[in-house]
DNA sequence: TTGTCAATAATAAACGTTTAGGATTCGATG
DNA sequence: CATCGAATCCTAAACGTTTATTATTGACAA
């Protein structure tokens, strides 16, 4: 046995057969008799063969994997994606490559390249992004004619020929902002993450109407994607600014504990001194006290929904091949499928921490 | 172009030169003059050359991926795992594949086979298991020689032959129980997960000792990895067994999950009515209230300290390339690393679940 | 007998790289 | 002038697969 494990020349000197043989016999394919597929699976299994997937890709000009786009993995939104895209692949024995662009925490130009110059390198069938990346990376990216699926971020200015699934942010931003409405607060501050993520317009364009519509203040106060440099944001915020929110929303999860921890420092109560709402559910809103009322977005459906996209974007692009096929004679339709825009519907739950007494209705 | 990328032919045809010229170019070795090189490195820039490391690994008979197994990705802890490992990989330019074992929720050894089966069909450089795998999975790993280190779970019965890095259990549940029978708690209960991942042993011996020592009774409540199976198990332990705990001891994070709900909707209170102490940190334990006293174990440092040891392995056996194994040492100075065994000791975070009023020492 | 067909098998090329072994130049040395 | 050495570049084989093309059978029909 090679260092590089058993390879189907071993089993063809065995049997003194050509590789030709093992091959078509360990495919199940047409060109050998039953009785040499019967002996060459024999000693596969004996020498416990397992095929070599990047040389057949090599071959074949085919790719296995899928690769994730993240960015700073702190975000626990990203293990539901990561089981959600998981349940999918499984199924198809698809492999999902992670890579993250923020190395040392903090996301750049420069390192989002080098990163995808990183993956593009493994030759990857597809790619799914979490983030909406660089012109020149999305220029790349195109000129490589690569299946892509952006997730919970859209592509840059120019949607039209990505794909991407998202959470229907502005129906999210709709209703969150129509329940604050509800509780007549009347100084909103949003918390939130730059616009890598542009999930951001949408969500504070959407806070921003219905503070509007309701005659509210709003102020929208940016810090990193991490409790840490959200902590020190609000701190600096609270002390130096003289807007004085009468609720703050967190952008997403990483933040709202930045500022959680900043408000228990303060010995701010909430909801009584100030009421707190928040951007994606985590498991543990439900036992925090006071509970966190929050819209809440399906990552594990929006991982699942991408990764089934993608597969079906690469299924497509390989198909567009030679139209050769010995396994399925069946000459389909062929229909060519354009990007996709999906959008999953988030849902309020309403709790304790906007001040609501009872589990449903404003006070 | 191909759909596959621009290769190392495209470029020496548009310079007429050989594949040879380009190669040695790009990779910039000996045999090139410096003006073909600056040649080949600008058409390389326009035409946005690639190299195809699957290709380059089947020739070099290297590997460059290294796997991750993971069994149902529900606990946060993964998170801070990938984050150290990827800490180390970027640099070095190593691709993280992700495979998770429990495809439906539910550990099986047929579906580790398969799931084995699969990544070894992407032939990774190595292997990081957080399972400590089956005797035939662990027996096929050795058979291929393949770089192996177990992080948090040691590799079964027989540990001598494979690397792992791990939390010191034992001084971890030494710190808690010391901590637990500090508090005079008589009656203790341990939830725990099922033995597939072998920590648990550890945890559990660890805690049975303490609780002797100091004439404790102490029960054990298997349960599965999950909050959902876990809350289950409690309520049924709860209504049926006349065993009335104390305090119990969650054997990790979506444990501690599971019993928080349950408890929660008997309107248990901790730490009046119950105490409740666990294993593993997660970001949200000191803001439930009460904040949740347990011991901490480093998973990022794990994961990073588990990342630099695989390449270490990778770097030694493909070093190892001309000189045969297994026969005499020809003289090399070539020292062989042994696997190493590793424990990282994990932090007493005391706080009130157990009963204590202030940060430190017990009530 | 010959010819045809189908089934089975082998040969060799291809995928995108790296690399051992030559070939060609040019200048310098004996 | 012949020989050497170094530098530059090429040819071709190799990695482990798949697959188009070709060769070898044997059975069967004419």
């Amino acid at each position: 046995m090679k260092h590089t494990g058993v390879t189907l020349k071993d089993i063809a000197d065995e049997l003194n057969l050509s590789v030709y043989a093992v091959s078509r016999a360990i495919n199940d394919l047409s060109g050998v008799s039953k009785t040499t597929r019967a002996a060459v699976l024999k000693v596969a299994k004996e020498k416990g063969y397992i095929p070599n997937v990047n040389a057949r890709d090599l071959r074949k000009g085919l790719h296995h994997s899928v690769s994730l786009l993240t960015a700073g993995m702190s975000n626990p939104y990203y293990l539901d994606l990561i089981s959600g895209i998981e349940s999918i692949f499984q199924i198809r024995g698809e492999n999902l490559l992670i890579s993250d662009i923020a190395i040392d925490g903090h996301y750049s130009e420069s390192a989002e390249s080098l990163l995808l110059q990183h993956v593009l390198e493994t030759r990857p069938g597809g790619i799914i992004s979490t983030l909406g990346l660089s012109d020149s990376s999305r220029q790349r990216l195109r000129e490589w004619k690569m299946p892509v699926v952006f997730v919970d971020s859209t592509p840059g200015s120019t949607h039209e020929d990505f794909s991407y699934v998202t959470t229907d942010n502005k129906d999210a931003s709709n209703k969150l902002g129509s329940h604050l409405a509800g509780h007549h607060f009347k100084r909103w501050l949003l918390v939130i993450y730059p616009s890598v993520w542009n999930s951001r317009y949408i969500r504070e364009s959407g806070l921003r109407q219905a503070a509007a519509r309701c005659g509210a203040a709003i102020r929208v106060l940016e810090c990193g994607n991490d409790q840490f440099s959200t902590r020190k944001a609000l701190d600096g915020f609270l002390d130096h600014d003289k807007f004085q929110p009468d609720v703050i929303i967190a952008g997403n999860n990483p933040i709202l504990l930045g500022i959680m921890t900043s408000l228990q420092a303060r010995a701010i109560e909430v909801p009584d001194d100030l009421a707190l709402v928040a951007f994606d559910d985590f498991i543990w809103s439900d036992l925090l006290k006071p509970r966190i009322t929050l819209v809440a977005e399906d990552s594990y459906g929006i991982g699942a929904k991408a990764a089934e996209h993608i597969l079906a974007l690469i299924d497509q692009k390989q198909d567009r091949k030679g139209g050769d096929d010995d396994s399925k004679p069946d000459g389909k339709p062929q229909m060519t499928m354009g990007p996709i825009h999906q959008t999953i519907e988030a849902s309020l739950k309403i709790r304790e921490s906007c001040g609501c007494r009872y589990p449903t209705g404003a006070a």
